[in-house]
DNA sequence: ACCCGTTCTCAGGTTTCTCACAGCAAACTA
DNA sequence: TAGTTTGCTGTGAGAAACCTGAGAACGGGT
């Protein structure tokens, strides 16, 4: 399967690093530009998949970057990265289409996400694969509902996120740093106690409605989400 | 299913950009011209199915290009695009037949809504339907109509469009941006605060008749409308 | 001119969430 | 076994998100 191309727009470069890095860890294929001339440049040449594309850019503003790809009649869907102080109002028009925002700072699991609902939407009629299930678990991304044998669990969005990086690394062990670096926001300056206390907290809720507990601890490493069947 | 072809006539690039990449992503196949001349010849070409016509272009208005069509013999339906202040009395004129009329700013969900509307009245007969039904609510898109379990519920314009926006989104959740860039007219300005307003205001009207809550609150991402059948 | 429906803003009240902390439990080590 | 390390979870303060009533502004209809 050919990777998808994801163009990354971003002046500041430790914001482009870290997301070079983790979107090419997730298995996308990732070029990265500082600017928005580059990024014109970048789009017409190199066809991405999808654009990240920063709002506040030194040369022209992300939206000027957008309508001059959209003049050029390319049309590749863009998730926008605003500041959280940007004026609300600015963003509005934002969402059109196939596109969508997120506010810095954000997490890398849901860029991920959000990239690959974004692209599940423009990419209609494809395999509906918004569902991620493991064992007796399983979470609807669209409805961002959690159901375990069926009935319906509530979580709070801290919770549905650490949830479904566990649950898309099942099987594998996830330190609390990887944890903390992925489901929390990267400015995020707490301590991984908090990680504990958010596994205390789906465990709490999860594991009454299961044969065996869903989230193993692997003292001294990390945590592992486990399917009940392939194990190993 | 072949998609439906809009040629989309305006001379300020903006709402262009904004018209194509939202009906693209609608599902419609779009052509956009930025004057009359290109678009009688477009029109020629291309055979669109629907032409969205600004009536005030810089070379000929959108009176004489429809003039220029029919004499042509090329009888496809047009909706047309006038400013607030353009005079009532010209307007009328001009929506002989199938056609029909925006003002501008106008919400990019109406836009969708009228074309399908225009498309299934020169198309009579086809499955197209105009009732769009999600659990115990039911829409009747032609006459403007809600009912819930039978009994009609009075809506505000507003209030109308919000719930069709949402049901024709059934079971994801949409973010209040998603919600103010279609629902809402293209240039609003406001807060986020509005959508919280009138989701209470179709709550209050809507909850007495129903089972259960129709519209689900998630928070910290935005509103779902559910059907209560459709789980698991 | 007046009434009424609609749109939109704002602020108070309420619910829910996040996060730190601290004491307890479990597991490992010697 | 005793001591040490690591993980678990109840408690609560503060913040954030959300709901809703009140009312200003506006316009259409009578």
């Amino acid at each position: 399967m050919e990777p998808i191309k994801v163009l990354v727009v971003d002046d500041e470069p430790n914001i482009r690093d870290l997301l070079s890095t983790s979107l090419r860890f997730a298995g996308f294929s990732v070029h990265a530009v500082g600017n928005g001339a580059d990024a014109v440049f970048a789009a017409e040449k190199g066809e991405p998949d999808i654009i990240l594309l920063d709002v506040m850019l030194p040369d022209m503003s992300g939206f000027n970057v957008t309508k001059k790809l959209r003049s050029m009649g390319i049309d590749v869907p863009v998730l926008f990265l605003t500041a959280r102080d940007e004026t609300e109002d600015k963003i509005t028009g934002l969402t059109v289409g196939g596109d969508d925002y997120m506010t810095k700072p954000f997490s890398l699991d849901e860029i991920v996400a959000r990239i690959n609902a974004i692209l599940r939407r423009s990419r209609q009629a494809e395999t509906e694969d918004s569902v991620l299930e493991v064992g007796e678990v399983r979470i609807n991304q669209d409805a961002h509902e959690v159901f375990v044998n069926g009935s319906e669990v509530d979580l709070s969005p801290t919770e549905y996120k650490l949830l479904r990086f566990l649950m898309s690394n099942a099987n594998r062990v996830l330190t609390k740093a990887q944890i903390l670096d992925h489901v929390w926001e990267y400015d995020f300056n707490g301590e991984m106690g908090i990680v504990e206390s958010y596994v205390s907290y789906i465990r709490k809720k999860l594991d009454p409605l299961t044969a065996e507990p869903v989230i193993q601890t692997k003292r001294g490493v990390g945590y592992m989400f486990k399917s009940s069947k392939a194990n190993g």
